[in-house]
DNA sequence: TTTATTTACTTGTTGCGACGACTTTCGACC
DNA sequence: GGTCGAAAGTCGTCGCAACAAGTAAATAAA
């Protein structure tokens, strides 16, 4: 059994392991995805972590969400939400107002303005998103999922 | 066929395609693993950009890099070197100094300080990012590298 | 009732990412 | 040689990410 020894022997000549591999595959693709699918949102002058939180709070329906809540659910782990939100406020896309059942949290609502806005970005960032995985196949697409869950699974 | 009508149907009432789905779950295992490698990093208080520039460095050999060099060779697609570059430069982890022949380029090699922290971090990011994709097998890291160079290959 | 702890959010600071304007230098063409 | 355009970096500005400290309100404990 040379196997743990060869690995590292291979790792000393710097050689990557498999798994280093795959984590350098999965950041360059990442970004390369991410990089197509922010075209659509250039136009507006979104970022995409913004787009994020604005999809967030139409999901949410007309009773807004606390800034905890929408932390949680977005995608990158620990955002600042409430800088995040001060800029949409400034833009008019959400508003803020205390709660009044328990006045330390503060309750977020997207406007008119900021569905609107949703709505007319809704076809041209799906279009985006298609189109930087449209080479794949069907079948390609659901392997590439079922691996990138299992990746996540254990952390 | 229904194909195209059904699509579009189902993206009016929400559902995600199949892109969109792989999309989301690109980024966020991509974000999940990378997380798990930076704590190697939080020891010495470097960012994974800055770890990444240390390496190319280092594997450029003795004659150092221009600043485009450098540029062109990362992960990112479009970092800030020149900042990216003070920052270390400050830490007396690389120096700068300006070619002799082309006097526009900047030329930056990294230090022996440099290269002690890189040889201090390699076993515990490798052990760090084997660690991130442990669960998955040989096959499965396979075949997730290929799907996402495929992924990648068209752009 | 007063104190302590927890929770929800804000603010400060630093570093990264993107964009654009600017300076210096090089090479080519007149 | 002088001029023009391209190339290599620098710097300003803004927005996002991470971390830490601070404030205010609610809840639990004494």
């Amino acid at each position: 059994m040379t196997g743990r020894l060869q690995r590292e022997i291979q790792q000393k000549k710097g050689f990557p392991s498999a798994q280093e591999e795959t984590f350098l595959n999965l950041q360059r693709t990442a970004d390369a995805v991410m990089s197509v699918a922010e075209e659509a949102l250039k136009p507006v002058r979104i970022s995409h972590t913004q787009y994020n939180l604005l999809r967030i709070l139409r999901g949410s329906g007309k009773g807004g969400l606390a800034c905890r809540e929408v932390g949680e659910r977005m995608l990158t782990h620990d955002p600042d939400v409430t800088r995040l939100l001060d800029r949409l406020e400034c833009r008019g896309l959400v508003t803020r107002s205390r709660d009044r059942k328990d006045r330390r949290v503060i309750i977020t609502k997207i406007t008119r303005e900021g569905l609107q806005l949703l709505e007319s970005l809704d076809l041209p960032v799906s279009a985006a998103v298609r189109k930087s995985l449209a080479h794949l196949s069907k079948k390609q697409l659901r392997d590439l999922t079922e691996l990138l869950e299992a990746a996540r699974s254990s952390q």
